[in-house]
RNA sequence: GGGCGAUUAGCUCAGUUGGUUAGAGCGCCGCUCUGAUAAGGCGGAGGUCCGUGGUUCGAAUCCACGAUCGCCCA
């Protein structure tokens, strides 16, 4: 091996080195050159969900990014041709609310104030800001991905085809506008869906506690009680509810819930209250105008507090809603987006909701309305952006009917491949219970809907670009991208009457955006291929991605695999279902890989206020990339990592057996120069065969889309590397042994390439230190070693001869002999593949002679051999079984009797113990037996490996190279060791023993 | 209320088709090897495999019911 090879340090600088690595593949422009070699080569499409463009990416996203990484770059050695688009989401409520936040805006009052314009002006830069950062950390994790050609979702190609999509929705008839009662955020002034709202806080606030009367009509001194936390509900009441079955008692004038021991005036149930008549608290106002007021039945009135009676406000409570429904109500929204009372209701109007209750309070006072006054602390629900407690109010949403597309969607799932597959029965779930699609958001910056109704009936909806240019009457000259302000210009002619109509002033849902992914990036049904076609709009200057034409669609539609986090089931992977079955009828993707969620080390969520929280930018200086794929990869990705320093160090540590198997390599094949191949060895074909299975079960692993495996067996595969090869080898590894060197870098290399997608950084180190020239520079550009033949029956063999070392050194332990003091002979019983291997055995174990054969101990132990006995004795095993440890048997001619049944050697397992003078041990029906005896011979053979120890702990002590020579002089007591003079010498690289010396211990010095 | 997961050593987790004494890493204690190792090896302590029933010759594993935690839906 004339090659000589860079030395490694004794650990490796992870960070360092990494950096190292990345400056070089972008000088060597190693991803280009990968691309270029699979160009062509068979597709494996795959297709990135947008990360969102609006903070640095959080180490919860690198573990995705990881896995995506990993399965992209596995599928690149393969030699497939892959897309290797990055997505931003880049517009939605997320992007204004840290926009607002950075420009000290409070209200979509000051957003307006400040410039509908200027405001998507800063929230273009901020994506741009945070594209840039995203990238930036996503490299220094490894990932590689065509960071120039990153698609936008705001780009006016995005929005276009989002309109198509809009279109074809429309003409389906499954559009429409309606009602909806939903938790507000009066501060942001936009509705809080389901699941935003669980992400925020529920917070110990002080509210209003208040008592008023509802006087009934036509019963003179007689009104309802009713209870309430929030006043500036009442000005919206048309009704009140009483549980029908509940029992209700009129005194002093006032009907309540009646208490069992209190004394009443008059007691009814509920049902008689049904239909009564009140006059509502602010019947004055214009609002209230011709409405009756009347007691309705409720199940659901709440008994164990307020008065079981309940004011029904259907304009600003959800239940309220649902009974306006049900009887018919009138609904009045007494509040406005921003949480003020509307003009219309009452004595408060243009007061915040929150500071109408002192008005209102008193008003009802004044009138003699009033019945009790005081304040109550619960838990209520704040909005999750900023914290504002969240108000209800029914508000005009525009939606899209789901009936017809669930069973579709539910039949594409079932052709998608899930890993872990329970995911797949959680989308089925989520299918079946999918509510209609509510696409309407009142904001500014996001996708503006091409909704254009008009007064005679018709709704115009715009499907492209170049339609609503077509369509224009007004507006279109300053149009420089499809976002409000300037789209809102535009006025089109109305379809059935010709009248001017406008756009809706609503934004849509930011799961369109991304939703809409796989036919945007793809050119689905676009007539021309169109360069830098993607970078339209806010897009423009942010992106160079090409708008692909239809046939590039057809070439890499559906995705063959993506991968997303588990809440994306209700997102991503539920809309590019969604408008894909829709647009196309076919799912969007064949395979999935979804993982859970991250938590710090102790299982807790990390949150910055905790101190807990890990940034990526942190982890990835700290821990380094590979570290953190490592740990990564090793999760089970359907449950919740815990992520944090600890762990890492624990992989850091395991890495270094990997490290130092590689710097053991380097620093002996410098050493041996040109040395001379010996003798091919049976260690050196089980290690060959090793690799191949490592081979083998690494693709297994990957193609299952499994990381865990991967980690496990490449582990494994070290371990027995460093444990067993290396170190049964270093003898000839000190000899220079060519073949042995050679071995060894083959298994190195070969191994490095199936875990370079995990740890690429590591790998191509390594790879670049142990390379042969005729081998590509860089570990990716080498191709995946398909897995080779292996000798199986050498595998299991060695397998069972580590096995008897095993138990033999457990005998050893037992016996209280130092493993340096030889022994005379070793008996195995059981371990037949071990034969072959009993040199190994006898170095291992340090015995002269290793014996296959029977242990005549004094003692037998028989067992049952049950997957054999089991279906053969049925229920009489448990007899056998007992007769067997009693001892209760015979041996007849290799066989048993017991309880009166003959079994033949295979049917039992066959273990000895105790024997005079033997230590023996036994597991898996494997029994060794190590004679103890010593004799004078072992016992002198002792001293010299205790002196060859000491000598050489005594060169390590003096710092010599491993080639100095030295001159040993041994105290005149030690003389008789002399006789292995040879043995030393050969042990310790000794020129010349001498037994003169004076001290009582052994010195050296340098030859 | 419905759906989907999880529950195994002090901690983090494996555990294949149901099979003999349920494992690994970390941590703790003791011993030990070393011409690569900051490592490695061996042993010890530490287990109600969430619980209760059932199927079976045999259950951590399969079935039923329940508990706790997490997620989704209502």
């Amino acid at each position: 091996m004339a090659q000589t090879f860079p030395s490694l340090p004794a650990v490796p600088e992870h960070a360092a080195l990494e950096r190292e690595i990345l400056a070089w593949w972008d000088d060597e422009g190693i991803f280009d050159r990968l691309r270029e070699q699979n160009r062509g080569g068979e597709r494996w499409s795959f297709l990135d969900g947008p990360i969102t463009a609006n903070n640095p990416m959080g180490v919860h996203h690198a573990w995705g990014r990881t896995l995506k990484d990993v399965f992209q770059r596995y599928k690149a050695l393969r030699g497939f041709d892959q897309r290797y688009q990055n997505g931003f989401d880049c517009q939605g409520l997320w992007v204004e609310v840290e926009v607002e936040k950075s420009l000290g805006l409070n209200s979509k009052r000051d957003i307006e104030e400040y410039g509908v314009a200027e405001f998507a002006a800063r929230c273009k830069e901020r994506v741009a800001e945070y594209a840039e950062v995203i990238t930036e950390q996503s490299r220094r994790l490894g990932m590689w991905m065509d960071w120039d050609n990153d698609y936008h979702t705001f780009s006016d190609t995005n929005i276009s085809y989002i309109w198509g999509f809009l279109k074809a929705v429309h003409e389906r008839g499954w559009l429409y506008t309606g009602h909806r009662a939903t938790e507000w955020c009066p501060r942001c002034g936009t509705s809080i869906s389901q699941h935003e709202l669980f992400a925020g806080e529920y917070k110990e606030l002080e509210h209003p506690s208040i008592y008023v009367r509802f006087p009934l009509k036509g019963r003179e001194d007689e009104a309802l009680v009713v209870w309430t936390t929030t006043p500036w509900t009442l000005p919206a009441n048309v009704a009140a509810a009483v549980k029908p079955d509940a029992e209700y008692g009129l005194r002093d004038g006032q009907w309540r819930l009646a208490l069992e021991d209190a004394e009443y005036d008059r007691k009814v149930k509920g049902e008689e209250l049904v239909g009564l008549e009140y006059v509502g608290p602010f019947d004055e106002a214009p609002a209230q105008e011709g409405i009756a007021h009347r007691v309705i039945p409720w199940d659901e009135v709440v008994l164990d507090e307020g008065t079981g009676i309940v004011h029904i406000a259907p304009g600003a409570g959800a239940e309220d809603f649902e009974l306006s429904r049900v009887h018919g109500l009138p609904v009045l929204v007494p509040i406005d987006e921003s949480g003020r009372m509307l003009p219309g209701f009452g004595p408060a109007e243009g007061f915040a909701s929150d500071e109408a209750a002192d008005v209102l309070i008193e008003d009802l006072r004044r009138r003699e309305l009033l019945v009790e006054s005081g304040t109550i602390t619960h838990r209520y629900p704040t909005c999750w952006r900023c914290g504002t407690p969240l108000v209800f109010r029914v508000v005009d949403d525009w939606s899209i009917a789901c009936d017809e597309i669930r069973q579709p969607m539910l039949d594409a799932n079932a052709t998608v491949k899930w890993t872990p597959d329970f995911y797949s029965k959680r989308m089925d779930d989520w299918l079946r219970n999918m509510g209609d699609w509510n696409i309407s958001r009142k904001r500014y910056f996001g996708l503006p809907l091409p909704l254009y109704p008009c007064e005679c009936g018709e709704l115009n909806v715009i499907g492209s670009r170049a339609e609503l240019e077509e369509r224009a009457t007004a507006g279109l000259e300053g149009l420089q991208e499809l976002h409000r302000p300037w789209v809102d210009e535009v006025t089109i002619a109305c379809a059935a009457c010709g009248k001017d109509v406008r756009r809706i002033p609503e934004v849509g849902d930011a799961w369109l955006d991304a939703g809409i992914v796989p036919f945007s990036c793809l050119g689905w049904n676009n007539p021309e291929w169109i360069e830098h076609g993607y970078a339209t709009g806010a897009a423009q200057g942010l992106s160079d991605a090409d708008l692909p034409d239809h046939e590039y669609w057809e070439k890499w539609f559906p995705a063959d695999w993506i991968s997303e986090m588990r809440e994306q089931i209700r997102l991503w992977f539920y809309s590019i279902s969604f408008m894909s079955m829709t647009l196309v009828g076919r799912s969007p993707y064949k395979a999935v890989l979804t993982y859970e969620k991250l938590l710090d080390e102790h299982g807790r969520e990390m949150h910055r206020s905790w101190g807990n929280a890990i940034s990526a930018d942190e982890a990835l200086d700290e821990m380094s990339a590979d570290v953190m794929r490592w740990l990564f990869c090793e999760q089970n990705p359907g449950q919740n990592i815990k992520f944090g320093y600890g762990p890492a160090r624990e992989v850091k540590r395991r890495l270094l057996t990997l490290w130092n198997s590689a710097k053991f390599f380097v620093d002996y094949a410098n050493v041996a120069g040109e040395g001379e191949p010996g003798e091919p060895q049976p260690l050196d074909r089980w290690l060959a065969s090793r690799t191949e299975q490592l081979v083998a079960e690494m693709t297994d692993a990957y193609e299952r889309f499994w990381t865990p495996d991967l980690v496990a067996s490449y582990e494994s595969f070290v371990d027995d590397l460093s444990n067993w090869y290396i170190r049964r080898s270093r003898r000839r590894f000190w000899d220079g042994d060519a073949a042995a060197l050679e071995t060894l870098r083959t298994a190195l290399l070969r191994s490095l390439v199936v875990i370079a997608p995990v740890m690429p950084l590591l790998a191509e180190h390594l790879w670049r230190a142990l390379r042969p020239e005729d081998q590509p520079d860089s570990i990716f550009l080498a191709s995946w070693p398909e897995a080779g033949e292996r000798d199986e029956q050498l595998l299991a063999e060695v397998g069972e001869t580590r096995r008897v070392v095993d138990l033999g050194r457990q005998a050893r332990a037992g016996s209280q002999l130092a493993l340096r003091q030889p022994l005379r002979r070793l008996v195995v019983q059981g371990a037949p593949l071990a034969e072959a291997h009993a040199d190994e055995i006898r170095e291992e174990l340090r015995v002269k002679e290793v014996e296959f054969g029977d242990v005549e101990a004094t003692e037998l132990r028989v067992k049952p051999n049950l997957p054999l006995l089991g279906p053969k004795l049925g229920r009489e095993l448990g007899a056998v079984r007992a007769a067997l440890e009693a001892g209760d048997f015979e041996e007849v001619n290799g066989g048993f009797r017991v309880a009166g049944r003959d079994l033949a050697g295979d049917e039992v397992l066959v273990e000895r113990v105790g024997k005079e003078g033997w230590a023996v041990t036994h597991a898996d029906g494997i029994t060794v037996a190590l004679d103890t005896a010593l004799d004078p011979e072992l016992l002198v053979e002792k001293r010299v490996l205790d002196l060859i120890h000491e000598l050489n702990a005594k060169r390590k002590e003096a710092g010599l190279e491993l080639t100095d020579r030295i001159v040993v002089t041994l105290p005149a007591s030690a003389s008789d060791l002399l006789a292995h003079e040879d043995w030393i010498k050969d042990e310790v690289l000794a020129t010349e023993i001498r037994a003169d010396g004076g001290s009582a211990e052994p010195e050296i010095a340098k030859a």
